[in-house]
DNA sequence: GGCCGGCTCCGCCGCGGGGGAGAGGAAACA
DNA sequence: TGTTTCCTCTCCCCCGCGGCGGAGCCGGCC
């Protein structure tokens, strides 16, 4: 069973050489183009192929549109992006739309054929540049985490989730099941371990170290 | 000028078995080993490597701790994780560390070595695996921004961002040279149109859309 | 000219949140 | 046995915060 792949770019010149570079492939067939977002769509729904290779740049509807509407239409479809620019504001939102990877147009070939087998086993990918970034992106996020939190008894690591989900003291007592009143004396106690004012810095203490996202 | 590559691992057979994977590459140089973090961060420090590879699991001193210390003391060189285990938790860890990417050991030869000239370039690299889980939690955490924050005026986007960092109004006040009871009329009108209770619940959506991130 | 939206400031009020002190019970540990 | 730690709950006080109405100023637009 081969790989089915649509190949979506406005460029003629474009699709056919992803055509001529895949046709060596045993293992992955060219089904369809597409030289736009919509027709994109379209041929999606007509044929349902494993993979989108998918550029970003297009008239009428451009390919994070159409990835999203791709991906809700067929969930089980892989969209890899495809593209000349690498710049973060596109990877980000290509990622938000759902797509399984985002290759640069320039790196050689194999590596791109090598793309679409990695997200056609369902697994994700991105090019080197890229992941350098977002992992700078990524670490500069989750800086080093704050020691006093290790402190923190099971019951108060509890409280603090909830805070971090912006839960006020009452709600939080109905979650848990304990008045509030009881709920305020755990806020109070994690809030001088951490040495903290109030429940916002709380907050942001937790997302900029990443506490609760893993 | 070929690769100089320092290798980390307790076991002598995996050493071995790098130095011989890694032999045929004439751009690729294997300067040293180490069995444990201790003496990965002596070796680091007496040979200056471009790039680490490093094992997580190790008596002594475990990877995460000696890529901490071995950046420290020479942060131009380029740590390369290479472990059996995918825990997400040994991931943020290791890029939290400092490493320039994250390989699974089970990856095809090829793979490996080219994730060594990736990393010497400068860029970073995640096994595919990785890389999938890596971007189902950046998309679970950074969803969909909301669009009535399109409506907010300049001033009120100034306030909203010193509340993402935790100041109150009067710190807010001071920050941008007005008065709190100004500070406090902006707070209420980005509340009502964001249909937020509380700056708690502006700081948790400001941080689960990614807002003040990129 | 009039109108409107944005920014600035004021007062008042009520509530929730945070600081402090205390106390009882349960479990773990010496 | 007593001690410690944790979880639970109570009461008090105060202040920061958010909701309300009102107002003046400015710049742009019709």
């Amino acid at each position: 069973m081969s790989i089915r792949v649509l190949v979506v770019d406005d460029q003629a010149m474009v699709r056919a050489g992803f055509r001529l570079l895949l046709a060596d492939e045993p293992d992955i067939e060219v089904v369809a183009e597409a030289s736009n977002g919509l027709e994109a769509v379209a041929e999606a729904a007509r044929c349902h192929p494993d993979i989108v290779l998918m550029d970003i740049r297009m008239p009428e509807l451009d390919g994070l549109e159409a990835t999203r509407r791709i991906l809700a239409a067929d969930p089980d479809s892989r969209v890899l992006i495809l593209t000349t620019f690498d710049l973060d504001e596109y990877v980000y939102r290509a990622l938000r739309a759902g797509a399984s990877g985002f290759v640069l147009k320039d790196e050689p070939p194999e590596q791109l054929i090598a793309a679409v087998r990695t997200v056609a086993g369902g697994d994700a990918l991105l090019s080197p540049s890229i992941t350098r970034r977002v992992i700078q992106q990524f670490t500069r996020v989750h800086q080093a985490p704050p020691p006093a939190v290790q402190t923190l008894t099971d019951r108060e690591m509890d409280v603090f989730r909830l805070i971090t989900r912006g839960l006020s003291n009452a709600e939080i007592g109905r979650e848990l099941f304990i008045s509030e009143t009881t709920v305020k004396t755990h806020v109070t106690r994690l809030l001088q371990k951490l040495d903290l004012r109030d429940r916002a810095q709380a907050i942001v203490l937790a997302y900029q170290t990443g506490l609760f996202e893993s």
